[in-house]
DNA sequence: CGGCCTCCCTTGCGATTTGCAACTGACTCG
DNA sequence: CGAGTCAGTTGCAAATCGCAAGGGAGGCCG
């Protein structure tokens, strides 16, 4: 299999979200993160724990592996997160905490994540890198970077 | 149009992610986001805009309002992130700041996000609502909630 | 007021993907 | 050796996506 989404890639955008999306974002692709996050590495395990196809689950390990987000261990197969997966973990937090907050029931959260550091609830924020101060989902504007192109320059001038 | 995704649905899975993804994580969801994000309002601006199919983006569009993320304005239509749409925001932030890391090109991202509250770049990092302390890749580990089941409880126990 | 245009969708139709079931090898355990 | 598990692959039916076309509502122009 070569396409990376079905149909229209959404490479064609010179944007950041759609390049990821086009990477991680099939169906399926986040839940199978999740579960190696989880810990799990065996096919099988992963198969029976989300209810996937096996043929979808094969061609997923083998994208997100063709990709260097996964590595995969022979004899017998076995899936890791490399350093580049690690790097997705605050996609996974954050579909975690919005849908902790609008999906989760009355009981609250089924998992919650504890830093390390500290042993406590990590409730992870966002923060500026430059003041330290949490950002909220208002206190964020745009700008062109280095890569944009003229269209984007002109549209983000314009107003973003 | 009543299926939230195609097939069979993630939501019987106990977990924020999955159900989170069961309404964004359907093809095109989270780029119309972040068209909306950029200040986008009208059907034909974001569809041009993307590149996708009419009946697709009025498909998204109806979901994403029906689950209260965006509004309609009617006479012309208009369409508003509400605030449960803006906190999906740590989403796209994260999924861009990844997408700069791992697919930018040499000439860097497109687009760079800006702290209102203090005018310079904000590159969003996560932080430890307890300590303070930035959380990396490696500083999460995961406890049973208390909406975990039986079952997520023994697992989660067993290891994270 | 009639014709033309744009905007916001809806419909019809292939092309593509998903999901299920069955099957193949390799390996393990008794 | 026989049974069972693991890690996929293959074949086909059903659902979705994408394109092209069309329709209705409103605005503009003469």
């Amino acid at each position: 299999m070569i396409s990376a989404m079905p149909y229209r890639s959404f490479d064609d955008q010179n944007c950041s979200i759609a390049r990821t999306l086009a990477i991680v974002g099939e169906r399926w692709t986040l839940l199978v993160l999740r579960e190696i996050a989880l810990g799990r590495r065996r096919f099988e395990e992963i198969r029976r724990e989300l209810g996937v196809a096996s043929n979808i689950l094969a061609d997923r390990l083998q994208t997100l592996t063709d990709h260097g987000i996964l590595e995969r261990l022979d004899d017998p197969p076995r899936y890791r997160m490399t350093d580049k997966g690690r790097d997705l973990q605050p996609v996974l937090t954050a579909l975690m905490r919005w849908g902790d907050r609008y999906t989760a029931g009355e009981d609250g959260p089924p998992v919650v994540q504890v830093h390390k550091g500290c042993g406590h609830d990590a409730h992870p924020q966002q923060v500026c890198a430059h003041c330290g101060e949490t950002i909220g989902p208002r206190d964020l504007t745009l700008r062109a970077g280095p890569g944009a192109n003229e269209r984007q320059r002109e549209q983000l001038a314009a107003r973003g």
